[in-house]
DNA sequence: TCCCATGTTGCTAA
DNA sequence: GTTAGCAACATGGG
């Protein structure tokens, strides 16, 4: 899915359409999104997002939360013409809506406003001292607890790579053996990376696209991640793909220690 | 044909 | 209680 950095830059871009216009219609034609109503007439209040989660706050009181899992996507269209893989269309006033999705994992739930989450969202400054208490006595690989969405919301597997190498840190180390200097790393790593990633509106790898179908930049200054094989640009060591809990995973393992 | 894929959840077993 | 491993979800690309 988008990570932190892609529903970012969809919402940002969502709000200049959407916020403040009424819903015409809702569309629903993919099944396996379950029961939708029309919506129409409701008004969107604002569009948020808690780490890869995006909720449409409602004029009925109503909310919208939208999970795009590993390859939804959000496009505004004003032609007629629905993108591949179209599984969900909004109607408003001046042009359409769509959830395209061809792995249809995505989720779409109607809800009441959700309680404050008490996860810190990775573009808020985070607290060194919290991950390391988050951390004490647990075993697991810094690379899972910093993907773990209940002690971070919005890094995913590209960004944990990055986060890593920038810090300096091996994505093996069991998280209860890492010191203040080196959680003062990666929290300060984290920030930069994920402004950084905002700023040049995501990853492009293979096909995210964000609200307008354009490419995002951050593919050009990924250090690690996709880059088996390659010299590390900070120390010329070569570049290792590993597997973590199942996911791809790629360090230096001369500079990450 | 096989392997891989930016995510999440739920099960099993150590 | 914690963690790893795996399958499931479902589809497309290399």
């Amino acid at each position: 899915m988008p990570e932190l950095p892609e529903v970012e830059t969809l919402c940002r871009q969502l709000r200049t359409v959407i916020v403040g216009r009424d819903i015409l219609s809702l569309q629903v034609i993919d099944r396996k999104l379950g029961h939708l109503p029309p919506l129409s007439g409701r008004g969107v209040r604002s569009v948020d997002r808690h780490g890869k989660r995006m909720v449409w706050m409602l004029s009925d009181g109503q909310c919208l939360i939208f999970q795009l899992r590993m390859t939804g996507r959000l496009f505004w269209l004003e032609g007629e013409e629905l993108p591949a893989h179209a599984r969900l269309v909004f109607s408003f006033p001046d042009g359409r809506l769509v959830l395209s999705d061809p792995r249809r994992f995505a989720t779409v739930e109607l809800c009441s406003p959700p309680a404050a989450s008490t996860v810190a969202d990775g573009l808020e400054p985070l607290e060194p001292k919290r991950l390391a208490d988050a951390a004490r006595g647990r075993r697991l690989p810094v690379k899972s607890f910093l993907m773990d969405q209940r002690v971070v919301a919005g890094i995913g597997n590209i960004y944990a790579s990055e986060i890593l190498h920038k810090a300096g840190i091996d994505p093996l180390r069991p998280v209860c053996g890492l010191g203040p200097a080196e959680w003062k790393r990666i929290a300060s790593a984290a920030a930069r990376i994920l402004v950084e990633a905002v700023d040049s509106r995501g990853t492009s790898i293979s096909d995210w696209r964000d609200l307008h179908a354009d490419r995002g930049e951050y593919q050009h200054r990924l250090r690690v991640y996709g880059r088996k094989g390659e010299r590390c640009g900070k120390c010329r060591g070569e570049i290792r793909r590993i597997v973590i809990a199942g996911r791809s995973t790629f360090y230096c393992p001369t500079c990450q220690k």
